[in-house]
RNA sequence: CGGGGCGUAGCGCAGUCUGGUUAGCGCGUCUGGUUUGGGACCAGAAGGUCCGGAGUUCGAAUCUCCGCGCCCCGACCA
């Protein structure tokens, strides 16, 4: 490609609605153009990434005996009234009627089509297992994109299925998908990228993980002991703290005027936030179940944990009114005589297991000291809902466990029967007996996938990228072109290189050799060469990596050979 | 969906508080010339529904009201 003639303008100043780096460097090395919120175009340069990242999926996919497919971006949808789907998902779920009236949705996932497809297509065991995946575009109309890339609501994702005659089968096909997953990530460059223990959130099913590239502007929270055996979202994980037990004293009812929170209760005492139990009050969205959740003083309720145990979908924080109606006093709640036929009462370890802590007492301006859960309620649901936080220690190895930011490359989930059971996905057995059957869903986002690697390969100057995915593999540079012999130096290296394979964009403009250089480094070829008269003289061209300071003089005679060679090794890196 | 910020040329901004020439600057673009190793210089040029609508006023980019859009924080998020 000769960049005279290349589309997307390079900018020197940073736009100003871009924050993190992968936004900066996509919009400011012409790679891709806002249309609307969380909606963009690619241009050459990022379609071409993505290009490489689609392949690398694909090789990786086909490896571990998949069939590309492509499905609809437009469903009918009445295969998400099937799988429930339709009530469950939210504003999300882009729906529409056709001319005809007919109820439509545009795909934000596609478990309901290739259900469709699978129980139309196979019927017998003998066909099982077999994974399909497409590589396609989906919509999610997010309420909040952000990030350039890195959440947006159109994008192009490889989505993967599978179907199993059993439960064994699908779990051993999953670690299967782990692996491929591992070596599609390594391919394209990530440099730190693991994959998490996840909650399984909409999609259901028991088993998932998350794969995360490590980055700070990523919008997840993980925590992972520092030897890395232990690894879980935010939503998920946990601790291994330890709680003072001490012999009970007596609960003793004391005066704490005008002190609700917390923090003014355990100043007011004189005693520090770990020697309290903090009430919180829950309701689901309609105000039917009012939840009573207890944990000591100085955490804080997950409330993936508690939604999942209770298995309500959705819960919000409960009004006083609803607070009152059960007997309880807002700000001085108390676990001690709480009517348990009008509250679900979820009591984590840490305030369980704890001796003496200061609770509500149920009446304004009192708490009790002293507070004992065995001795001082009816025994009830005591259950992990606690927050991790950083430094707390590591459920597996005990160490302090590290918190970190990550963006969601790609997610693998166990589905089990869930799509199969309620969309009647069945195979005949070998005794002719109709059986749901064993699904799991794989996930990779590929525009996210770009950006992240850019989140992890920059400089100051702009992109590195790993040859494997580079929208170019070599970036050559004429200076002065109108110079004796530099164009036809550079024409001809370009004709040679290209004629091997070598993909190259060929910088003809002529421009200062500083300009052009600003360019290169936003284009982030991995190897670059410049022609220029300087060194045509000596019948040598310089030859510099983007990841180097360092430059090289070849012979220009050895040059396609030496660059091609290059390229290979390169390369080579990036294969597993 | 709650909170905050912003909207003036392709991009970045000034002007708005305190209404008043022909709406300006830098980058980029085009023409001609001089230049050519880390975003050159000279001369000239093109490019604007000042987000939209309504209102106040002799007069609105500027004041008022109502919309819309984009970004950030939060809630949500297969």
């Amino acid at each position: 490609m000769r960049m005279s003639h290349l589309i997307g303008q390079r900018t020197k100043e940073t736009p100003k609605d871009a924050q993190n780096i992968s936004h900066i460097y996509l919009l400011r090395g012409g790679y891709v153009r806002p249309v609307a919120a969380g909606i963009y175009t690619l241009l050459p340069l990022a379609k071409r990434i993505v290009k490489k990242i689609e392949t690398i999926i694909r090789e990786e996919m086909d490896r571990i005996d998949g069939q590309e497919i492509l499905m609809p971006v437009v469903l009918p949808q009445e295969l998400w009234d099937e799988s429930g789907r339709s009530q469950t998902v939210g504003a999300e779920l882009l729906r529409f009627e056709d001319r005809n009236g007919k109820a439509m949705v545009l795909a934000m996932t596609h478990e309901e089509a290739v259900v469709h497809l699978a129980r139309t297509e196979v019927n017998s065991y003998k066909q099982l297992p077999f994974m399909l995946y497409h590589v396609q575009t989906k919509y999610r109309d997010e309420a909040r994109p952000r990030g350039g890339l890195i959440r947006v609501r159109e994008f192009t994702m490889k989505d993967g299925y599978s179907f199993h005659a059993d439960n064994e089968d699908l779990k051993q096909y999953y670690d299967r998908v782990h692996e491929a997953y591992e070596r599609v990530f390594r391919r394209v460059g990530l440099t730190n990228c693991v994959s998490i223990q996840s909650d399984t959130g909409m999609m259901g099913g028991a088993v998932s993980h998350e794969f995360m590239a490590i980055a700070d502007c990523g919008e997840d929270t993980i925590y992972m002991s520092p030897d890395r055996r232990y690894k879980a979202n935010k939503e998920v994980a946990t601790s291994a703290l330890t709680f003072s037990a001490e012999p009970p004293l007596p609960l003793e009812k004391v005066r704490t005027p005008n002190r609700r929170s917390i923090d003014e209760v355990a100043d007011f005492l004189g005693v520090t936030p770990e020697h309290t139990g903090k009430a919180v009050f829950y309701s689901d969205m309609d105000d039917t179940t009012l939840i009573f959740a207890m944990i000591r003083g100085d955490l804080e309720v997950n409330e993936t944990k508690l939604r999942n145990y209770l298995k309500i979908p959705q819960i919000k924080f409960a009004t006083d009114a609803l607070i009152r109606a059960a007997g309880a006093e807002p700000g001085y709640a108390s676990p001690v005589g709480l009517d348990r036929e009008q509250v679900r009462i979820v009591i984590d370890p840490s305030a369980a297991r704890s001796s003496n802590l200061i609770v509500g007492a149920n009446e304004a301006d009192y708490h009790f000291k002293n507070f004992n859960y065995e001795r001082d309620m009816d025994p009830g649901d005591v259950v992990d809902i606690a927050a991790v936080r950083g430094g707390d220690p590591c459920p597996v190895t005990g160490e302090p466990l590290d918190m970190l930011r990550g963006i969601e490359v790609g997610n693998i989930f166990q589905l089990g029967t869930k799509y199969t059971e309620s969309m009647n996905c069945t195979f005949l057995d070998a005794n002719g007996k109709a059986r749901p059957m064993f699904m799991g869903c794989y996930g990779i986002g590929v525009g996210r996938t770009m950006a992240a690697v850019l989140e992890q390969r920059h400089d100051d100057y702009g992109p590195v990228w790993p040859m494997s995915i580079a929208p170019y593999q070599v970036h050559l540079c004429a200076l002065n072109p109108k110079k004796e012999g530099v164009t036809e130096a550079a024409e001809k290296i370009y004709a040679d290189l290209t004629a091997r394979g070598v993909d190259v964009l060929f910088d003809d403009r002529g421009e200062k050799a500083g300009f052009m250089f600003n360019d290169a480094d936003l284009i982030g070829a991995p190897l670059r060469l410049i022609i220029s008269p300087k060194t045509l003289a000596d019948e040598k061209v310089e030859y510099k990596r983007r990841d180097s300071q360092d430059r090289e003089f070849l012979d220009i005679s050895a040059v396609t050979a030496t660059i091609t060679q290059a390229v290979a090794d390169e390369l080579a890196k990036y294969t597993c």
